[in-house]
DNA sequence: GCTAGACTATGACGGTCGTTCTAACCAGAG
DNA sequence: CTCTGGTTAGAACGACCGTCATAGTCTAGC
């Protein structure tokens, strides 16, 4: 499932996001990684120099990338269709691992940093949030929506999809990820005037 | 936190429903939850014979049953009512916690079932969202809402609250909280039609 | 061919994991 | 008092953890 890839470093951060979106960072060894990747443990070691956390940290911006890219590509054609590649893409990602895999970012969100000082994984998970909300409130103002209202529908459809991802997984069904989507479909009309 | 319970089998469950919610369940162990509520190693495995799975089956319920009375209590008052309650539980949480706690019901949710059965303890955690949702739900149909549209408010309402509490553990900030309220409140009120 | 530097292989370090076991403790019943 | 049964103390098991170090292999450029 990530072993087409020829980088060797990338092929490891794209295994580390996916089993980290399952397993959760602190339950993911950095030898189930490297083998994951069909690489050697002291690759990473070699590409990845300051360990696990380096790693996570990279992972998590890599999610949080290939979802920001696709909500660039698909919300030109307005916030229903960022919406629905949202979707998708999550829906894709839980069908497809049977129900095992969720975001890797949510996954590391909620685990309790171990010092004072927050871990850099959290940061980025954070900073993915921070750049979804924003690409959608954007759009959402630009289809005519009220910006401080805008603001809290890109909030609020960002972290419903991620509780309702993690609510699929429980029940093993992707029932809850229709219901949810037709709610949020529902209020992106309301808040966005009506078009043509 | 949880030191003040008499029967240290409750106390036991109590205190790891508090870690499950801090750091994941594969990241605690059963030293620390003993640790934790002041119990010896030993009585972790005479009280909970089955180990930790047990013990972490136990703790999803009690948290789970936590949230249940909370709103069977608040519910009669309204769905509104019910969603404040909820919003309120985990607001203090996550604030109390200084953004290091959440919902130990995710936290056991979004975690790769080892083999091809389901642990118990993510089957409870289902039991645990659904109950919460069909709460709700009767709760939206007691009030007039459209039955179909009662069952997607509601599991929208749950999701998004769970998600957007990881939201707010990751940016560490309440704020997110906030404005998925404002928008949960709005919809309760145009799902259920105008009282009095 | 030769050498420099990127990468791999291997094993070791101290530590923690879940679990189990046995010996001790200690309340209350007889 | 003894006895009993619930509870604890403490050590031990093999397995895995993150990390590091060292020796080896490969490939590019000269």
């Amino acid at each position: 499932m990530a072993g087409s890839e020829p980088d060797p470093r990338r092929r490891i951060v794209a295994g580390a996001a996916d089993m980290i979106s399952r397993r959760g960072l602190t339950a993911t060894s950095i030898r189930e990684m490297a083998k994951h990747a069909g690489a050697p443990l002291g690759s990473t070691y070699h590409y990845f120099p300051d360990g696990k956390q380096q790693l996570a940290t990279e992972a998590v911006r890599y999610a949080g990338d290939l979802v920001s890219r696709s909500l660039r590509r698909e919300l030109p054609a307005g916030p229903a269709a960022g919406l629905q590649a949202f979707l998708d893409m999550w829906r894709t990602i839980v069908l497809d691992s049977g129900f095992r895999a969720g975001c890797p970012v949510l996954a590391v969100a909620i685990e309790e940093p171990p010092t004072d000082d927050l871990p850099p994984a959290l940061v980025a998970a954070a900073e993915a949030f921070d750049q979804w909300e924003t690409l959608l409130a954007d759009s959402l103002r630009a289809h005519g929506a009220d910006p401080g209202e805008a603001a809290e529908v890109a909030t609020l459809i960002i972290a419903a999809v991620e509780g309702t991802v993690a609510m699929c997984r429980a029940k093993r069904s992707i029932e809850p990820l229709d219901r949810t989507a037709a709610q949020l479909r529902r209020l992106i009309d309301t808040v966005t005037p009506a078009e043509r």
